[in-house]
DNA sequence: CTGAATCCATTACGATACTG
DNA sequence: CAGTATCGTAATGGATTCAG
């Protein structure tokens, strides 16, 4: 929970312990990702075909990041052509509830919001003569 | 919510919309301002004394955009000197809950994120000889 | 006091080419 | 198939200086 007390009673740095996560929140790409193995496991490129826009290096770099966090694992099969499973862990599952539902906030809240961004830019516009 | 369903019944692009404010949730600054302005409208010197570490430069642009995005209101006062005091819009109170919920599931895992780190890069060290 | 402007370092990302 | 390597561009953030 956020810190919301007086100065006084509050501990340090509320987050920090937590960027970690959050990074993933806010990055491009992990919760595209996450979402697309909350079906079960894919392989690379099945994923690659399904999050759509995201390029190899992407995928690889979003990959080793969920996987060093615990929320994804690598199954690599020794055949040829070599074959990579990745799943979500039971820990990556369970992250799906709170990052859920501040997305379904969003989505409940985004008239309001787009509201307010329109609002604010039309302040600023200063049309040329 | 996320699309966890079979590709057959899934909407176009899951997130997309809600970019916006994931931004903002993942950015370095945007909750800690958040997080301290829940108590009560704040000037800009105090908010700035009160997150520690923000620059003046990443405080000024971290206000912009939640004013933006219509979470927090920019109040000025005619005085001299001048004053601005900033304090959460309502939409900025209600989304204290999502994202409260988000760090603190964080806190309650974050002994099995971090022993997943610990084993993750001890598996790609190779000390030298 | 509030904040805009500038400069700089670091990181994130995308496109492409190459490899076991 | 599943990556790695390399390159270039854009975005992010910090430090400092200037201004109303």
């Amino acid at each position: 929970m956020l810190n919301c007390h007086p100065p006084s009673e509050r501990r340090h740095h509320s987050l920090g312990a937590s960027r970690h996560i959050l990074d993933r929140v806010g990055d491009k790409w992990s919760l595209s990702v996450i979402e697309t193995l909350c079906h079960g496991p894919l392989r690379f490129n099945e994923l690659k075909k399904q999050v759509e826009g995201i390029s190899q290096r992407m995928l690889t770099l979003t990959l080793r990041h969920l996987e060093r966090d615990g929320l994804v694992t690598r199954t690599m099969f020794a055949t040829i052509p070599p074959r990579v499973d990745y799943a979500l862990t039971p820990l990556g599952f369970k992250l799906l509830k709170p990052v859920s539902e501040l997305v379904e906030w969003v989505r409940e809240n985004s008239a309001e919001i787009e509201a307010a961004q329109r609002t604010f830019d039309q302040q600023t516009v200063t049309p040329l003569p």
